[in-house]
DNA sequence: CCCTAAACGAGACGGTACGTCTAGTCTTATG
DNA sequence: CATAAGACTAGACGTACCGTCTCGTTTAGGG
């Protein structure tokens, strides 16, 4: 697990368990879809797991990072490269995967959990970006890219701020709970973000 | 304050104090700019205030709540009515308010704290909705329906979907952190989505 | 309880429940001679008192002053004074007394664990002398003075050491464990003692 | 050092190292009089010796005899036999070279100590017998059986009540601490003791 | 002008989780 | 085998807050 705290040296003494990192994660996925983040304590996962606190603490630093390790092994596999063929249409898929994957689910429920403890655990905060926000949008950078070659949108086009008009209203309405998520919320954004996209060259005011 | 828990019969006994609504509030604007809604606990606020525990928790349920209405009297001062005579004009300079009451800026910290704390405290998450979500797009749908009114974006635009998009950006990168708000950044926000608001008809899929 | 830890001002605030007080030290005595002050923990003591922690701590900065507090019910009321009208009878009835309160029985067994935390918790030593050493010397040392108003032993008689012969024999074999106190012991000591002060002025070397 | 465990065998394997000994029982040494026995622990004195925790657990079950190894070394040197011609005089000899060994040392901080441990670590207290106490009390009785053969005293003198009137009243002041153990209380202990020896028989009652 | 009911400051109450620490055991790689 | 290193389970420590509960006191109407 990257996240954690590796030992100082190297292979002076007894090895870290794997057997131990297992049940560690194993009892943090269950206790997070039972009661989420703000309830599960690291005495309960260390009790769940048959496992010393001590061997919890010597991992992670914080409950936050040992949940985001937790969350990891679910969310990513969920989110595959996409392509449709049209800006619009990639768009629209990839939202559709992130929704059914975090809409709803003990996933989305981890999630919100952990954007709301990254604003106080810095160290969690740094993870969540390196960890999550990164690969997810360097993953769908090509999407963008692709829209670029073939002439769709502009070839200076700021990819990170097409992201953040797709995300950054899904996001929204996931924390906020003003609105619900629902397809033709997604087709518009989809629609909406490709279309203003066509007229986002990076600087022009 | 409208979010208190008012008296339940009427007018026997000791009426509240007015003293003591003022200091509590002051005593968790202050805390709360200088060490965040997290490390505020009610005893801190209660020796600050001068106050007893129990007037506190006479007047709020939840340590969200409390800091909800502390939060309130600074923001929303700071978000007057905007017009710029174009959607773009007016989409631009509503975040540029938006953003210079709350990019560092202890306001700011109280709002993502409070977003934060409105994922596990649902009776703070109605009161978010209720007194800092709808007041604000309901003053900002008039930006949007003078565009409609102009002629600039179709009749039937959905005004949720077209916030979600200007704001969520936003809030995405505060709340994530992965990229900072800029004046560009905000430029370019608000040229999409104005741009991508003239094809956004409500439901053409 | 006299070694608590006083509220500090007087009167503010809800005061001081004297069931928890009750409650706290039948939970220590009832610990104490079940497993030993060395195997007896707070939280074992709160767990079994019905009361929380903190309401130990606040009364009781150590393991050991509490567990003196609940000593000193049982032991004072066992350690009457005497009058055989003899140095040597008195001396024998009081070790006598003492032995058959402490050799073999819970309370020797609280005592022995007192002394032995108490070498290295000072609050306790301070304690230990003042309610648990001086009393019963005070007590005791009426012994004395009748022997001197009697004319058996000399005027300028050093009570002092008179008791740490007598004492310190006895405790020195319930510490060491070397041998064990019987009466032929007990006997044998209170005459030698006895029989020593007689020539025992207080300073003639 | 005889209180280790041999280990079980023999000749077979990797032999133990007297370096690894004499490294413990340094650092044993050191901790015990720079911070008391309760606050070392064997983590402690692994880390100062250079050495790994089981190495130490392989020679000593506890704290307490390992401490007692370290102890003996400098306490036993320090009590030679004693001839002064009297039973008084060599009484206040043997006690007054007890005292100068154990008064304020780091030597007496450890006896003290071990005294207070061996009330909950049986294996100490044996040891503590056989490898004190009886060796001391061995030495010394030759001091009364002098005295025997001089006529001092009676024949049939219970030689252990007087060790335990003699050293009783030094332990008990040494381990209460409700008096200072003085030349002047050195003299008059040795003087009433022999003096009580002179109508001790063992029993007369 | 008293009476009564509620609010007030203070702080004790039963709980719960924290993160640290030590104990004594076990598991590596290296001599 | 013994060794140094250090991970392992276990569980107590003392602290900090929680939200509730007494206290004695204060402050207003309503009778």
């Amino acid at each position: 697990m990257s996240s954690e705290i590796s030992p100082a040296g190297a292979t002076r003494g007894r090895p870290r368990s794997d057997e131990v990192d297992k049940a560690i994660l194993r009892a943090t996925s269950e206790l997070l879809s039972e009661r989420g983040l703000d309830a599960m304590t690291i005495e309960d996962v260390a009790a769940r797991a048959g496992v010393g606190k001590s061997s919890i603490y010597r991992r992670w630093p914080t409950k936050g990072t040992l949940a985001l390790d937790a969350f990891l092994n679910d969310f990513l596999a969920q989110q595959p490269p996409v392509d449709d063929g049209t800006l619009k249409g990639d768009l629209q898929e990839a939202l559709t995967l992130w929704s059914s994957a975090v809409v709803g689910t003990p996933t989305g429920r981890a999630l919100v959990a952990l954007v709301a403890e990254a604003q106080h655990d810095h160290v969690l905060a740094q993870g969540w970006i390196e960890r999550v926000m990164t690969p997810v949008r360097e993953q769908h950078r090509t999407m963008v890219v692709r829209a670029i070659e073939r002439g769709e949108i502009p070839a200076d086009s700021d990819i990170d701020v097409i992201m953040d008009l797709l995300y950054g209203a899904a996001y929204h309405r996931l924390l906020q709970g003003h609105l619900s998520i629902t397809p033709e919320f997604i087709e518009l954004v989809a629609r909406m973000v490709a279309e203003g996209a066509k007229s986002g060259a990076a600087s022009s005011h």
